[in-house]
DNA sequence: CTTGACCTGTTATGATATTACATACATAGA
DNA sequence: TCTATGTATGTAATATCATAACAGGTCAAG
């Protein structure tokens, strides 16, 4: 159940970016919390081996492929046939639990569930970790550039690879 | 060799998109002749499987997966084996002849090949198109949203489904 | 208790991509 | 010309990513 926690929660102040030093445990727990809200509030089912691939993927701010995702259910005891790990991840994309990263073919816990966004994703190609972005102003730049050429925007992939701070600080 | 044409040819006059009516005969015709001074400048080799690739490619303006190329290759005599074609489009891209399409997991010529550019892909959901759009713009808002978490954005995937003007049209 | 919707498990297969090694070809010295 | 070298191509084998099809289980509405 989404246990409610103090608004002035020090876990929730701290910028909830994958690259800033935060609480991530805090962080998780509140993903959990908010994806049972979400699947109540749509009247669909966070089932066990759901809630499991979600708080597998929220374990850290990076991307996992299926069969990373499926290698750990199976551990669990769950099924260990490549179905169950991509029925579970299609159904946290479906609802805004979880992401697709395109450019490598693996999946990760959304940052802000329950809010209605269209994120960019940064990608670190040295540490491999990922954030979320607003995408807002790009999709806009986009729109524009489409208009130009008659087309009809639907949805966008946008995807960055670089450096995250700390890698960047590092080299 | 890149046969020289008029400054004021017709089809070089049309707006050298996917999307709008022009001389496709043309344009692929330019497009290789282009190829042919990009890899003569770079000192690289458009070698008969590559510059078969590349045709294969500018026969219409959509993407076309690794295994489609290779059926095309296998049939003119080259090798029907997946290196074969991984290799040649590895090439093309490299030389900015030809643009991986991720969503796609497949490739397409470059419509400005020679031109340095940072293209955005829109991706006709109904007809399959594929068009090539300023990223400009775009990448410039991904950059100030990357700054503000200190990421730095070295490469960018920026892709957008939805329809074309004549599908749109048609719906 | 039966029905129907949905979820999970399994088998089998399809689609995409790379590694490793062998062979052929170009071309630049000797 | 004749090798030496780098580069390109061919092929076998394998790795990685993803879906189709069907069987059985769970659960709540009727
Ligand atoms: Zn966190
Ligand atoms: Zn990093
Ligand atoms: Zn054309
Ligand atoms: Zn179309």
């Amino acid at each position: 159940m989404p246990q409610t926690h103090p608004p002035d929660c020090p876990g929730c102040a701290a910028p909830d970016l994958a690259f800033a030093a935060h609480d991530h445990a805090h962080c998780a727990a509140d993903a959990l919390a908010r994806a049972e809200a979400v699947t109540a509030a749509n009247n669909s089912r966070l089932t066990p081996v759901r809630r499991r691939v979600l708080e597998i993927l929220l374990e850290d701010h990076r991307a996992l492929g299926a069969y990373d995702v499926l290698a750990r259910l199976a551990a669990d005891g769950f099924g260990n046939q490549p179905p169950v790990a991509y029925r579970a991840l299609e159904f946290l994309v479906e609802q805004g639990l979880a992401h697709r990263i395109q450019r490598l073919n693996a999946f990760t816990a959304c940052a802000h569930p329950g809010e209605a966004h269209a994120p960019a994703f940064l990608i670190c190609r040295a540490c491999h970790s990922v954030a979320e972005a607003e995408a807002a102003p790009a999709r806009e730049a986009l729109d524009r550039e489409a208009g130009r050429l008659g087309f009809a925007i639907e949805r966008t992939t946008l995807e960055a690879l670089g450096l995250c701070p700390s890698c960047k600080a590092a080299a």
